[in-house]
DNA sequence: ACCTGAACACCGTTCAAGT
DNA sequence: ACCTGAACACCGTTCAAGT
């Protein structure tokens, strides 16, 4: 196969996502169809079944960009000068963007992730990826803690990190109760 | 509509959403069709419909039996001696039982209340009471951090315990990483 | 009064026919 | 080589006909 034709494939599976991405957007995963997004990008059903095998896969692939995209904020946060957990988490959850995708979309795939092991396999390979940065942008700070093992510490807290960021953006998605700020205080207070 | 009847009815609603959550126990929200409850319920189409006006208040009537189960649990904590957030979110969170509802169940249906109105006033009863309990379990413990306004203080608390949880469970539904106690306690480090 | 199950519109997916 | 869109099996829901 040609390395145009693989680029004009690549073009075709992102088009079809883009137009996926926005009809989920609005309707959610459970209530959007393929006729839908057959409407929304202009092309036809046997088309999206010659670019993905079937709806979960376009369903994978849109997740794992959607978890990429977060990724890349935690990265950034790791290059600034925070270096304590509360700080690192601090720039995560309130990070803002008009291209942030929508919190009710990560959640709702990681419910299905439950049931559908291909997405639990992307998923864990982001979260994994996630834990690690978190791991190396409080590897400062758990030297000053514990300089005997500060490696084992760092990964022990990245962990405990990702469970506390993800009940965050879990109660956002649907309460929208607690702004980062009372959430990551007042846990302060709670565990002192 | 005499007494007896309406027995009969509530009983005939129970009998489908038992069925119901067995079958959803096995295959998750998203893969359970109407066929399958009536193949394990014995009765008909008709008969669902005849007790519930579509899927989506099927789904909510099981929703809402199991966050029930769960308030059920931390009315027991907080009746324990624990006051203390920590030790309280412990309860919870290590609470085991034979008839304990799946943990991706609950997460299927809270992501499904990011986009089912009816679904998510639902579910916002139940956490509501649950920050009540926790809050009322904590209120010993507030007393002797913040005489001037321990009220205020337990309602926070409580709804950061709301959070923290959350983020656990979501975690253990898909990942399993953490135990309770290594969180809890990693958390106690990270914020100190 | 309640239940049955065939019928309906719509769903995800396939594949012969086109270009 | 890739796309189209009618066709297929199955989905949620209804309702005339039964008891």
């Amino acid at each position: 196969m040609p390395r145009v034709t693989e680029a004009h494939r690549q073009a075709r599976r992102d088009e079809i996502a883009d137009a996926a991405l926005r009809v989920l957007a609005r309707n959610g995963v459970s209530a959007t169809s393929i006729a839908q997004i057959v409407e929304e990008s202009g092309l036809s059903a046997g088309a999206i079944y010659a670019n993905f095998t079937n709806k979960a896969d376009l369903a994978r692939y849109i997740a794992s960009s959607l978890f990429e995209w977060r990724l890349g904020r935690i990265a950034a946060a790791a290059a600034e000068q925070a270096h304590d957990p509360v700080a690192v988490m601090r720039v995560l959850l309130s990070s803002t963007g008009v291209d942030r995708p929508p919190e009710d979309l990560l959640l709702q795939f990681w419910a299905e992730a439950t049931r559908d092991p291909d997405l639990k396999e992307v998923l864990l390979e982001k979260v994994t990826a996630l834990r690690a940065a978190f791991a190396q942008a409080v590897l400062p700070w758990a030297r000053t803690r514990d300089e005997a093992a500060p490696e084992a510490l760092a990964d022990r807290t990245a962990t405990t990190m990702v469970v506390l960021c993800q009940g965050y953006l879990t109660n956002r998605a649907l309460l929208g109760w607690v702004e980062p700020d009372q959430y990551l205080d007042t846990a302060r207070t709670l565990f002192a």
